[in-house]
DNA sequence: GTCGAACATCTTGTCAACAATCTTGTTGAT
DNA sequence: ATCAACAAGATTGTTGACAAGATGTTCGAC
């Protein structure tokens, strides 16, 4: 357990701890990543820190300027609705591809999901909601077979992290957000390619206007 | 010039060498990269290129393996497919956008970009069509504002470069794919979103069909 | 002739030390 | 008090050597 953590297996760990640290609020944006501190507190040594941070690098998570190291990426409002603009995009297609592909068994999950989620706003349950519209989520790209726009997402998600955060816990937001997510399930499991495709359409467009509303936006210590 | 190019020189002149090897077919699909030798013929260190290969995997151009080295990675026509599918919710939201946003130079562009078109058709000028649509794409993603999606569909087109070179050769294309890409211009530049949107849409779908048509399997070395 | 085991070679992974550069703190002049 | 020049420390970049693993080859038994 105290084991020193070498190579290969500290980049991984050290990229999950980052990325870990980041959605708890550990890290902010802007703060300086110093591969010698984050080697030792974390028992790898510098190589592997170093190629952890380009692994974060490539995910939009941290930026890295030459000879002056690596901060966490700070990502603008506008950012964050051109994010969620192509993440619509994408989640289109999915919700469509998996109104016709989806199997009984993954059609019967999300509606399961469906009745939790309305359970979940009933009992105030915020924890809960949030896993299983995440979880609503992962299941429609799934289902959906496509591959390649589920990489896509992933990595657009990657620096989103904190702006979903907040608008999880926005006052109200499960209530207003329940009947959209449960129009994508219904056109989903129903088979309805083209209501599939509204529906997520409709539910992301709502989240950009959230974003663009004052109360979600956070604060960036200067520098 | 023979001057050796060191650390994150070679490390850029690397990536993009074996880009530009794999688009003119000096390097096929599944052939093996070895670290000493790209080295050596490009005149750096083995680190440059070790780091070059992690950006050209962070694309999905290269896979790396674990103590077996890297290789450029094989693209299934089913993968081709995805990608393009990918491509076309990326490009109908550029399409949409950009029908609102171009400034006049860009639809005065774009304009010309058309009227360039008909005559490389006229005159079986397929290089000049081949630039002229390569830029059309381009003009369109710019003029939409969305760096975000502009930086998704330059990964989503790394590993594709061999299906489009074959797919723009294939005798009778470029008359094929003319009326779309006009249908595209017209829409942009006349300022109408939704028919932006549709006839990218359209165009993306029939690239699509030209894709799951054997004539364009290129076939891939064993091994 | 084919199969498998021992061996030789090639290739990648890891590390530690060194060099180059940037940042911070101090000093001294105006 | 402000600023520039400088020095000390901190941090990243680069290299070369070695270790660990994979691949290919040879040789012998059957």
């Amino acid at each position: 357990m105290t084991d020193k953590l070498t190579g290969a297996a500290g980049r991984a760990y050290v990229a999950n701890a980052i990325r870990q640290a980041l959605r708890s609020g550990d890290l902010v944006p802007g703060q300086r990543l110093v591969e010698l501190d984050l080697a030792e507190s974390h028992g790898t040594t510098r190589g592997a820190v170093r190629e952890a941070l380009q692994d974060l690098a490539a995910e939009d998570i941290v930026e890295i300027v030459p000879r002056r190291g690596a901060r966490i990426r700070a990502v603008s409002v506008e950012e964050a609705v051109q994010i969620t603009e192509c993440r619509s995009a994408l989640e289109q297609l999915c919700a469509r591809k998996a109104a016709t592909r989806a199997n009984e068994e993954q059609r019967a999950e999300l509606l399961r999901i469906g009745a939790g989620m309305r359970q979940a706003v009933a009992d105030g349950a915020w924890d809960t909601y949030s896993a299983l519209n995440q979880r609503l989520h992962e299941l429609v790209v799934e289902a959906s077979g496509q591959e390649v726009a589920r990489r896509q997402l992933e990595r657009l998600n990657g620096p989103m992290v904190r702006f979903q955060f907040r608008l999880a816990l926005r006052p109200g937001r499960p209530a207003q957000s329940l009947p959209q997510h449960l129009a994508i399930i219904d056109a989903v499991a129903g088979g309805d390619p083209d209501a599939a495709a509204r529906a997520a359409a409709a539910h992301l467009d709502d989240v950009i206007e959230q974003l663009r509303s004052p109360a979600t936006r956070t604060p960036v210590p200067g520098r």
